[in-house]
DNA sequence: AAAAGCAGCAACCGCCGACTT
DNA sequence: TAAGTCGGCGGTTGCTGCTTT
């Protein structure tokens, strides 16, 4: 074990609070192309004045492909309750088990809904076994999970103490449910952020589906479209599965000298994304691709709006008074840019990088 | 209409274990 | 074996927007 560890950075050299779309940008492009094999070097090779932890964090919490956005099904708060049971905090464990779905997002969404929605189910109940001479603490609970866990054995001994529902213990029987749930969860889902070669082999597979789309687009549309990685028809799987061909030296990337990104926000690109936005509302979606008219076919462009919205949440997040300024939630105007210098990303600029711009031009998630 | 309180969530922080030197 | 590095995890913070007073 490492004593005297130094800081992950310079605290002083990095930014810190939201991230702008620039930034996303540039770990977007950077990750797509390189991977991202050494998250302490890779934002200064990225050209971000940012800690790796932090390019870490906004990559797979937001960024990642297959992240998925928007609110919880009941399906999945479900299994959310049953997995913190079973497993307590171990949000990462529970992630795991919920595709798309990040552990910070679980965390969140657990500290502010089901937490108190649980704390509600277990009050009602208690109040309800009061009434019962032989209730317990224990018989409470257990009913009260009842509903939630319809598969549990109603007769199984609860020797689960009062809070451990909501803190780090997990019952005695984590063992037992942990192999149930693997069973169980493992018929319910496709489980791709347990692959090691997370996004490589996941994006494969996808690629996969899209191919098989491809053949039959009707068919297959609405399930494509629905799955988290749908969006991604402009999405250039190429470049991504180069990961595993990255150059052995990574080019470093002056910061602020992201011309090129700069000019895909601030000019026709990006204000063509924000009127486009509005547009979508206006106008039929075919007349409103961005830049991929020739490669996004018409059933993915015209179910884009609608995918960017189960995936982002991000259509349904504009708020009525803003929509003709579509703009991040988190948005902030970036540093003053030099454009005297020049951000060369010719080399990400083969035919197949055309596609990642495509697919960053599309980006959406900065809600 | 303004202020206060609350809720949601992105991001940060520090610790830990695995791995390397 | 000890020191160092790194990725990952869980707890916490603080900002933002919404609701209530």
């Amino acid at each position: 074990m490492g004593r005297g560890r130094a800081p992950c950075c310079d605290k002083s050299q990095v930014k810190r609070g939201p991230w702008s779309p620039s930034e996303d940008l540039k770990l977007i492009a950077f990750i797509q192309k390189y991977g991202h094999e050494n998250w302490r070097a890779l934002p200064k090779q990225a050209g971000l004045l940012r800690c790796g932890k932090s390019c870490r964090l906004r990559w797979i919490n937001y960024l990642r492909p297959d992240v998925k956005r928007g609110s919880f099904t009941l399906e999945e708060e479900e299994t959310i309750i049953r997995l913190h049971k079973a497993l307590g905090n171990k949000w990462s464990k529970i992630a795991s088990r919920l595709p798309g779905r990040t552990d910070n997002e679980i965390k969140n969404v657990w500290n502010t809904h089901l937490k108190k929605r649980s704390v509600a189910k277990k009050s009602l109940n208690s109040s309800a076994d009061e009434s019962k001479p032989d209730s317990s603490i224990t018989s409470s609970f257990s009913s009260s999970s009842e509903s939630f866990f319809s598969n549990e054995r109603p007769n199984s001994p609860k020797t689960t103490t009062l809070g451990s529902e909501f803190n780090d213990q997990p019952s005695q029987e984590t063992d037992k449910i942990e192999q149930d749930l693997e069973k169980q969860v493992s018929n319910e889902f496709i489980i791709i952020t347990e692959n090691p070669k997370e996004s490589s082999v996941s994006l494969s597979s996808i690629e996969s589906n899209i191919a098989t789309s491809s053949q039959d687009v009707a068919c297959k549309a609405e399930q494509l479209l629905a799955s988290p990685l749908s969006y991604l028809g402009s999405y250039d799987f190429g470049s991504i599965l180069e990961e595993v061909d990255k150059p052995n030296h990574l080019f470093e990337i002056p910061w602020e000298s992201d011309y090129d990104f700069c000019k895909l926000l601030d000019d026709d690109n990006f204000g063509s994304f924000q009127s486009n936005e509005v547009q979508l509302s206006e106008f039929p979606a075919s007349q409103n691709v961005i830049l991929e008219e020739e490669i996004v076919q018409d059933v993915k462009v015209t179910q884009w709006p609608h995918d960017f919205e189960n995936k982002f949440g991000v259509v349904g997040e504009i708020k009525e008074s803003n929509k003709d300024h579509f703009l991040p939630k988190n948005y902030e105007v970036g540093p003053e840019i030099d454009h005297t210098q020049t951000f060369d990303l010719d080399d990400m600029r083969t035919p197949e990088a055309e596609l990642d711009f495509g697919y960053i031009q599309l980006w959406p998630s900065w809600s």
